[in-house]
RNA sequence: AGGGGCGUAGCUCAGUGGUAGAGCAGCGGCCUUUUAAGCCGAAGGUCGUGGGUUCGAUCCCCACCGCCCCUACCA
């Protein structure tokens, strides 16, 4: 089927036919390259002129055309491969009529094989001079402008191999992408992790607190959910004798979509026996100091107007954190032991509210009914969130909105559990694990009947039964690898490290076949 | 979901209440070291869609569609 531009597709597939009519296959099915681009630059990017004159360098390349300079008997073009774009010289007398006319047929995107040696022009540039010439691929559509590329966002993410073609900080980005995972890959294999993968398709939708997206099993005849975390059955298999576990995969949450949110995302999680929230906290710190550096080259790194520096971390209680960045002109800073106190946390909302709206800021919204343990919570995240630039941890998060960790031993109204901020960016959540299957069975109870879309109707059996087997004392955590790469590459939109971040599907072409009669 | 912004040629962008503009890409011609190659010539548009105001709308008004940003929910 022929796209848009209509008149250039048409010309290219001219074009296509008479090559295919001079003997050059459009679609051939193989070639062998000597060098990559990066390979060549690397290694003869300092060769002089005459070092090359003297001892010639052959090569063999492929790659795309992104410039073409025709000069009548000769032409320069740019091949673009690997990311990489080496200039090649192409000559009547050099190459004979026969690939010279396919020269004169190529265009901007077409996919072309060169054999020859290396040189230097005029101007010094490193080039290919062309001996022997081979069409790889016809390019049918017209490349992005060669100049300015694809800067329309919409077509950046909806055509994404456009903006990968033409953009080459986009490409870089999603390079860096895999580096990341790869470092976090590295430093689980070796501390003996094993990694696993566990179901996308659940009956139950737990170990969250989040709106799934639901699905249908034909023969088995059962609606299933998309899973919205795989903590539950990572820690099922820590129960099974799997002591360390990781799974870097997608969850997806069928929620709003903002610069920091995209229904599937993906999550790094991990569980370690015989292990509590301390202890992830010094691993957490070691991993993403770990993989910055590995990455970034530095612990220190840009992130729009902050630096954000990975060699110092602070830890912070929830109620130090809300202490800490109390705003100054909100009067009397209020203290962790205030906070403590019944109705404390509740009390220094409304003064924090009556300071917002002569701000004209977002006031903290109390629902009726709610605890001091979400009171704190909902005050820290007005008070403290987007501060937290520099990395750290906020720990002593209250009980009521940590269903699946341990309490503390001195006062069960606070969990040990923890999150990380950089960037003020949320990275990470990790805990203690609540072992005990009668008070998770209870929370669980609790949960269901407080009811919502966001919590399974559900209670999941399977899961209290193996935790009756035994969950030995254990820690677990999870890390949004998307926020983490948008950190570590200063992009401010979840949709700039997403490949294919979800759309509203195109506008029907005005062609298609929908009936134009539907509605009257 | 609410508020703000954007939508003009395939791409990057100007512009105006009175027949729609450039550069790149494409087409024809010239050109054997160019590099955002150059020169000459011709072509390309339901100005997001649908209504309204107007003698006349791409422009003003309304609705809708899509995208971006902020806020809310969330990781």
């Amino acid at each position: 089927m022929p796209f848009e531009p209509l008149d250039q597709y048409l010309q290219r597939q001219k074009k296509l036919k008479e090559l295919a009519a001079l003997g050059h296959d459009p679609y051939p099915h193989r070639f062998v390259s000597s060098h990559t681009v990066a390979e060549i630059v690397d290694r003869y990017g300092a060769s002089t002129k005459d070092a090359l004159e003297a001892g010639k360098v052959p090569v063999r390349l492929a790659g795309r055309i992104m410039t073409l300079r025709l000069m009548g008997k000769a032409g320069f073009a740019h091949l673009q491969a690997q990311g990489g774009r080496l200039q090649i010289y192409v000559k009547l007398d050099i190459v004979g009529e026969k690939a010279f006319e396919l020269f004169r047929l190529l265009d901007l995107g077409d996919i072309i094989g060169v054999e020859g040696h290396l040189f230097r022009t005029k101007t010094d540039e490193l080039s290919v001079w062309v001996e022997k010439l081979t069409l790889l691929t016809k390019s049918l559509l017209p490349l992005p402008e060669k100049w300015h590329g694809l800067s329309d966002v919409e077509l950046r993410y909806r055509q994404r191999y456009l903006d990968l073609l033409s953009n080459k900080e986009v490409r870089d980005i999603f390079i860096k992408r895999a580096e990341i995972i790869r470092a976090i890959r590295s430093f689980f294999d070796g501390r003996s992790y094993i990694e696993v993968e566990t179901p996308m398709m659940h009956r139950i939708a737990g170990g969250a607190t989040a709106r799934p997206f639901i699905t249908h099993h034909n023969t088995l005849d059962i609606n299933l959910y998309l899973r919205i975390a795989p903590e539950l059955y990572l820690k099922r298999l820590v129960v099974g004798g799997l002591d360390r576990v990781y799974e870097i995969n997608r969850n997806f949450r069928n929620e709003g979509i903002s610069t920091q949110h995209n229904p599937e995302f993906t999550m790094l999680e991990f569980y370690q026996a015989y292990s509590d929230f301390r202890e992830l906290m010094d691993l957490t710190e070691e991993l993403i100091t770990g993989v910055v550096q590995k990455v970034c080259g530095s612990t220190s790194i840009p992130f729009g107007e902050h630096t954000v520096d990975f060699s110092k971390w602070q830890r912070l209680s929830m109620r130090e954190a809300i202490c800490k960045y109390w705003p100054a002109e909100a009067g009397a800073v209020p203290t962790p032991a205030e906070l403590a106190k019944p109705g404390g946390p509740a009390a220094n909302i409304e003064r924090y509210n009556k300071w917002a709206a002569a701000k004209g800021k977002d006031l903290a919204h109390v629902p009726s009914g709610a605890s001091d343990g979400f009171c704190t919570a909902l005050l820290f995240e007005h008070v403290a969130e987007d501060q937290l630039i520099q990395p750290t941890f906020i720990f002593d998060f209250p009980t009521d909105i940590s269903p699946l960790s341990k309490q503390r031993d001195d006062d069960p109204s606070l969990v040990e559990r923890f999150e990380f901020f950089a960037g003020g960016l949320e990275l990470g959540n990790g805990f203690s694990e609540l072992n005990d299957p009668e008070e998770q069975e209870r929370r669980f109870r609790e949960q269901i009947a407080r009811g919502g879309d966001e919590v399974p109707k559900e209670l999941d059996l399977d899961y209290i039964r193996a935790l009756c087997h035994g969950l030995p004392p254990t820690a677990g955590e999870g890390v949004g690898i998307d926020r983490l790469t948008m950190l570590l590459t200063n992009s401010h939109s979840i949709r700039d490290v997403i490949l294919f971040p979800l759309m509203r599907p195109e506008a029907p072409a005005a062609s298609a076949e929908s009936p134009a009669d539907e509605k009257k």
